[in-house]
DNA sequence: GTGGTCACG
DNA sequence: ACGTACGTGACCACT
């Protein structure tokens, strides 16, 4: 038996899940939620259980948590129990009956996990329920003043309420997985994990080491690890340490360690197949739904930048890119394809957009490789584009290290890192204060645009995105230099990050609406940032396809004329992108 | 619960 | 003289 409790008054309604209602009251109910604004705390949890379970519909609902998110956008701080705490004298609510839960526990040696919630008896949950609902009545009436904020007004209307409806739809519609590809890619996984740890022990000093210790190796185990490397093989630190001193032993590390010893590759290699299994084959497999599909979460308020963020079953939003093993394990239904739409390079589209930097717009505009337009704007190649990347690749790469790289507002010590990483070659300090300085003679007004808006942040502690959203960094006037500035790179960088990522949200809410509207049979199932993934019937392709493309390049104050973000669609029966079959056989 | 590592954009 | 690239979430070992 399910049900809720209600705290009600003319201007609104709020509800918590509790125990029995009869057919009468629920006729009442959906009048009432049909006619007045139904406030819930997290509303894309809670709603979404009672239209799914009761069959309501709430044409008009307010969320106390994505308030509290345009309040303060800073994660961890927006749960009812602890907003309660803060802003009403009932903080301490919930410890009766949370007190009763541990009695019980204690008395019928119940383990957390398999605590049924429905044994609470109806006197303690009473208060409990209506307590949530009268908790969360107080907090609308606290933090609706927000909208009196016209730019975050405009944030919860047009991203926030409307892409809780989306996200309900995309959660409910679940991730595609093929039950088959998963055992045959955990099961290879398991293998070449047995053989990278029998490989281990093939040298003979990890088996003295073994012994020496007096029990067994553990490669997960970085304190095991340091010992085995530093201490008994003594291979020579490279010099990182972890945040508290100790020598790294990361995948980098790593990498240059393995020139000494043949462990480190080993390690390298039960590392990242472990991962795989672990984190995802062996996560996915029992979660699944009777349909083969894996329900998890996106969050609309988990980022202070206003990306989502992914949280639950699995997080959608890491899911490894270039190891075809579980992207191949997402298959369309037969008759269906995945469809994966990508935004390229949306920040730096955003940022040329904001800066009002021709030059960077012209860039968009040609529609020639990206990379290498700049690059050869940069430098002044003597060559076409088309042949930058063949014959000044190392140009091409600097170039778009400083692309990212200034987005996030990083210096020349960055900068040569990263383009050495990449290239393999040494690219020093100077090398790349220059390429910065010719960089920014390129795009002047780039420049401008950032030390401007360095500027305001450092003065102001706070910034709005250009769609409304606000980050605020009190942090700006710490006494720290280095946390200083890293509030003022976070601020620049929340601007195009931010801006970019909305223009995928809008675009997908849009298409999610025009979806239902016209009974298509498509099912959006993922955003990641800045692209959208959804399993399409063959027969829809074309027109989904042409649809998203519309929504996500439609002019939202954001777009270059004639040269609207570019989008790239990858289309296949799996989202690996054919790439499973030719590593596993064809048959699965 | 914290630290280390690693997965993503 | 020093620090110095943004934003996330999950798993594992260890305390």
């Amino acid at each position: 038996m399910l049900g809720f409790s209600l705290a009600y008054n003319d201007k609104c309604g709020a509800y918590i899940d509790t125990d029995c209602f009869d057919e009468t009251t629920e006729a009442l109910l959906q009048e009432l939620f049909t006619k007045k604004i139904v406030v819930f705390h997290n509303a894309k949890f809670d709603m979404a259980f009672f239209e799914y379970h009761f069959g309501f519909k709430f044409p008009r609902f307010e969320d106390t948590m994505l308030l509290h998110y345009l309040i303060d956008e800073n994660p961890g701080g927006h749960g009812l129990k602890q907003l309660t705490l803060k802003f009403t004298p009932f903080g301490d609510y919930e410890k009766p009956m949370y007190e009763w839960i541990d009695n019980y526990r204690k008395e019928h040696g119940i383990l957390k996990d398999q605590f049924n919630w429905g044994d609470i008896p109806f006197d303690v949950m009473k208060t409990y329920a209506a307590m949530d609902a009268l908790a969360t009545f107080l907090l609308y009436e606290k933090f609706i003043k927000i909208k009196q904020n016209p730019k975050l007004l405009w944030v919860y209307e047009n991203i926030l309420i409307p892409g809780t409806r989306f996200l309900i739809d995309t959660q409910d519609n679940g991730v595609p997985f093929d039950k088959k590809r998963l055992y045959v890619a955990q099961e290879a996984m398991q293998n070449d994990i047995d053989e990278a740890i029998a490989a281990l022990y093939e040298n003979e000093k990890v088996r003295r080491f073994e012994e020496l210790n007096g029990k067994s190796f553990n490669p997960n185990s970085t304190v095991q690890l340091r010992s085995l490397l530093f201490d008994y093989l003594g291979l020579n630190p490279t010099g990182k340490k972890t945040g508290t001193g100790a020598d790294s032993t990361d995948a980098e590390v790593l990498k240059e360690l393995a020139l000494q010893s043949d462990v480190p590759q080993r390690i390298l290699d039960i590392r990242q197949k472990s991962k795989i299994k672990n984190t995802y084959l062996d996560k996915i497999i029992p979660q699944l739904d009777r349909d083969s599909r894996l329900r998890t979460g996106f969050n609309l308020h988990g980022t202070t930048s206003g990306r989502l963020s992914s949280s639950g079953k699995l997080n959608m939003q890491q899911l490894p890119r270039d190891n075809p093993t579980v992207k191949g394990c997402i298959k369309a239904a037969p008759g269906h394809k995945i469809v994966a739409m990508d935004l390229t390079t949306a920040e730096v589209y955003v940022a040329a957009i904001l800066a009002k930097d021709e030059a960077l717009m012209d860039v968009f505009k040609s529609g020639g490789n990206f990379h290498s337009t700049i690059a050869h704007k940069v430098f002044n190649l003597p060559c076409e584009v088309e042949e930058v990347a063949e014959l000044y690749p190392d140009r091409r790469q600097a170039a778009k290290a400083v692309t990212f790289g200034i987005m996030y507002g990083a210096g020349p010590a960055k900068i040569s890192e990263q383009v050495t990483k990449d290239s393999g070659k040494v690219f020093t300090k100077q090398e790349a204060a220059e390429t910065i300085n010719d960089y920014f003679k390129t795009f002047h007004k780039l420049r401008k645009w950032i030390d401007d808006n360095q500027k305001f942040i450092e003065h102001n502690g706070f910034i709005y995105s250009y769609y409304g959203r606000k980050r605020r960094l009190p942090n700006v006037a710490s006494s720290d230099a280095g946390i200083r500035s890293h509030s003022i790179r976070s601020g620049l960088n929340f601007l195009v990050q931010s801006a970019a990522s909305d223009i995928n949200l809008l675009g997908a809410i849009d298409m999610g609406a025009y979806i239902k509207a016209n009974n298509m049979k498509s099912r959006i199932f993922a955003l990641v940032h800045d692209s959208i993934l959804a399993e399409v019937p063959e027969e829809e392709i074309d027109h989904y396809c042409e649809k998203l493309l519309h929504f996500v390049q439609m002019d939202r104050g954001l777009t270059i004329p004639g040269a609207p973000v570019g989008c790239d669609f990858e289309i296949d029966e799996d989202y690996s992108m054919g790439k499973f079959t030719k590593m596993y056989g064809t048959d699965v």
